[in-house]
DNA sequence: TCCATATTACAATATCTCTTGAAATGTTGA
DNA sequence: TCAACATTTCAAGAGATATTGTAATATGGA
């Protein structure tokens, strides 16, 4: 992943109404949820949840796809795991404490 | 870690001179870099790169020490790793996909 | 003490982001 | 076609953030 698209993640993510949505959406798997059932787990307007539901599939956090008149959005896991690839290994060479505190390895944490 | 400390140290990486100081630091190590090498590195004006390490600083990023006329900062991996497994681990639940893309499992990247 | 260096704090401006409500668009079923 | 529902777009104001240059503070050495 390249750092400009890393940081429109980080960025995206870094808001805590877009954090929760792709929390529930990662919850929800590959079935998804509607921009409405999205927009009331999280508390949030039908405008609100529909400007951050675009922000976050503008940066590629989430994807897309009508499903009749429902707009279906799922979590892009493979994007999301990128980003946290380009954290770990780019950004930060893999560094076996960070690692450690993910679970990975024996260490600091 | 909590939600609101990982927010606000996603919203401090997702800019563009501050993912490169934590980048330079991370590379440093334990040696840390003073203020001045930062801003150097990066390319910052130096009330530029101390209003940026103090807003890292401030999100747990990094940390500080005066050494004589310095102040070095370090990177504070523990918090990093600390949020990167918030993201991988509360956040996604661990998902499978996602650790794979990581670089710890086998799988979708 | 004084000077030189390193770092931070301040003020002003420009730009971006969040939020809200209303209007517009698109879709389904009758 | 129409009515009902789901979603997006738009406009406006409030608030946060980035940038720059300048001033202020702190430290070390003479």
């Amino acid at each position: 992943m390249e750092e400009n698209q890393a940081l429109k993640l980080l960025g995206a993510l870094s808001q805590e109404t877009r954090l929760r949505i792709v929390r529930y959406l990662v919850q929800c798997g590959a079935q998804g949820a509607s921009a409405g059932d999205v927009g009331n787990q999280v508390g949030a307007a039908s405008s609100r949840a529909s400007f951050h539901l675009s922000t976050l599939e503008n940066a590629g956090a989430i994807s897309s796809e009508r499903q009749s008149r429902n707009i279906v959005y799922r979590a892009d896991l493979k994007n999301l795991g990128n980003m946290m690839s380009f954290l770990l290994n780019d950004c930060c060479n893999g560094h076996p404490d960070i690692r450690a505190c993910c679970g990975f390895e024996d260490g600091c944490c």
